[in-house]
DNA sequence: TTGACACATGCTGATATAGGAATATGATGT
DNA sequence: ACATCATATTCCTATATCAGCATGTGTCAA
């Protein structure tokens, strides 16, 4: 097998760097496609097939305005991304290095250390 | 060009799902290749191969432990995508609906609601 | 209906990836 | 030097992209 699809996984949507930009852009508001395709330098088709999966895994919603079509944030799609690594911030904001974290593992995996 | 290199960008290296498991796996503090195979039930070679990725993206680092090879977490890799999900936090915290975002953007783009 | 505009989809090619099997490298003990 | 255990690397295959280009679909106006 390849890599995991794409579409259906957030992490892999916002694993490329166009899709996080327009996630970006769109935080500024709404955007018909061909706004989002020239303001990010990426052709139309570029930016409708990045929108695409943006849009099934749920982290943009589409709505027609006349010959428009308004894509729209939905950023709940990224709490889980967040919290995720929310999940490891004990381990950097310590300022811990390597030797922290190994007494650290010590305190957790032996116990007796006071 | 297909998907941008997973070493060197650590949004890709998290997008696989065993690769996040490792990580969570090392908060538990460091561990040798065989331990991590066995724990997330994957091959030997499997398990080196996506360790490998993560070191070289920064997110573990390696030690020499006797024949064995320890690994251990660099959370701080982990920091920029927690801040990145961060800046769209307002956009989750305060209950937005596409009603919501539809007004925030008029008054953003208008200007005169009010 | 025809034309124009906005967007989506289909196709192709080049590349990257993950997984499996086999094998190479490295360190340890005897 | 040798056998053994722990890890890394290589080769291979199937698949999943992403980009570019051409074309299809949908909407509005005249």
């Amino acid at each position: 097998m390849a890599r995991a699809a794409t579409t259906s996984d957030v992490f892999n949507a916002i694993a490329e760097p166009q899709r996080r930009d327009i996630l970006v852009l769109l935080r500024g508001g709404e955007r018909p496609v061909t706004d989002v395709a020239r303001e990010l330098g990426m052709t139309q088709p570029g930016a409708s097939k990045h929108l695409r999966v943006l849009r099934e895994v749920g982290l943009v919603h589409d709505r027609r305005a006349g010959k428009q079509r308004l894509y729209g944030l939905d950023a709940g799609g990224l709490r889980p991304i967040h919290e995720w690594a929310g999940g490891f911030e004990r381990f950097w904001s310590e300022s811990f290095d390597r030797l922290d974290a190994y007494v650290q593992n010590l305190d957790q995996e032996g116990g007796t250390t006071r």
